[in-house]
DNA sequence: ATGACTTGCGCGGCAAGA
């Protein structure tokens, strides 16, 4: 029986700000993909011959200053930069990666979506139009029958268990009814929350604001997901959050999420 | 408690994040 694929997703907050803990990650963890978002810098400044040097191909859809996305992964890939249906849209939140895997492919992307506050301004419309798009490309995508990873810091707060304290976060971007009612949306085209798949358990989170100690308080929320096409749902074997990564000297405000495949 | 953090940019203090 072969290895199973264990595809990771992490908001790495600033790749340049933690290069060292994003190479002690890929020697310990040793994903088979890797999906990072808001790498803040732009393609050339990505920290390429690091990352190849620990054995990843590289693929980069990076912006300066803010945003940026990238895909890392031990197998070479074919790559599609952007999310179809905005030609004006310039921000890099979206990269796609078809990967061989046996006799077929994996295809997996790296998702960072519009955080959207404050409410009831164009960045929240923004948000809304963005989900809009991903639906309708994941719905493309999931006629395609392959085993689809869309992973990524989503901005979505699911559920009440998903977050410490659902009462302080009922007007924000990240929890309001239009923003689940999109999510829900999108899991309906046939998508499995591969946490959910694993555990019905409340309080399992993936992001801790840096201020008012809400790390030590465990004042979290789970935003980082790894959604599933059937093909991929049925070859899941585990979910694991590395918690452990916040705890370290500059961390990113986001923990990786991992799962393995059959 | 008028608080509390971390980025990029670029060298002074915003803007953005969640």
């Amino acid at each position: 029986m072969p290895l199973p694929l264990r595809i990771a997703t992490w908001n790495v907050n600033s790749v340049r700000q933690r290069i060292e803990h994003l190479l002690s990650y890929l020697k310990e963890v040793e994903p088979d993909v890797l999906c990072l978002q808001e790498i803040k810098c732009l393609d050339e400044a990505f920290p390429r011959l690091e990352v190849e040097s620990a054995g990843y191909n590289v693929a980069t859809h990076g912006q300066k200053t803010f945003n940026g996305v990238a895909i890392l992964s031990k197998r070479p890939f074919e790559v599609t930069r952007g999310l179809p249906g905005d030609q004006g849209d310039t921000q890099s939140r979206y990269i796609e990666a078809v990967i061989p895997d046996g006799d077929g492919v994996v295809r997996v992307a790296s998702i960072y979506l519009p955080n959207g506050n404050p409410p009831l301004t164009e960045k929240y419309s923004y948000k809304l139009a963005w989900m809009d798009r991903l639906i309708s490309h994941a719905r493309g995508l999931l006629k395609l029958e392959e085993p689809l990873v869309l992973a990524g810091d989503y901005n979505v707060i699911p559920e009440p268990r998903d977050v410490h304290d659902p009462a302080a976060w009922a007007g924000d971007a990240l929890f309001l009814p239009a923003t689940r009612e999109r999510f829900r949306e999108l899991m309906a085209l046939g998508l499995t929350d591969s946490l959910r798949a694993s555990t019905d358990a409340a309080g399992l989170y993936t992001f801790w604001d840096y201020q008012a100690g809400a790390w030590p308080r465990n004042n979290g929320i789970r935003i980082d997901h790894l959604l599933l096409s059937p093909r991929a749902a049925d070859r899941l074997q585990s979910v694991s959050i590395d918690k452990d990564m916040r705890a370290l000297e500059k961390p990113s405000d986001h923990v990786p999420i991992r799962i393995d495949l059959a």
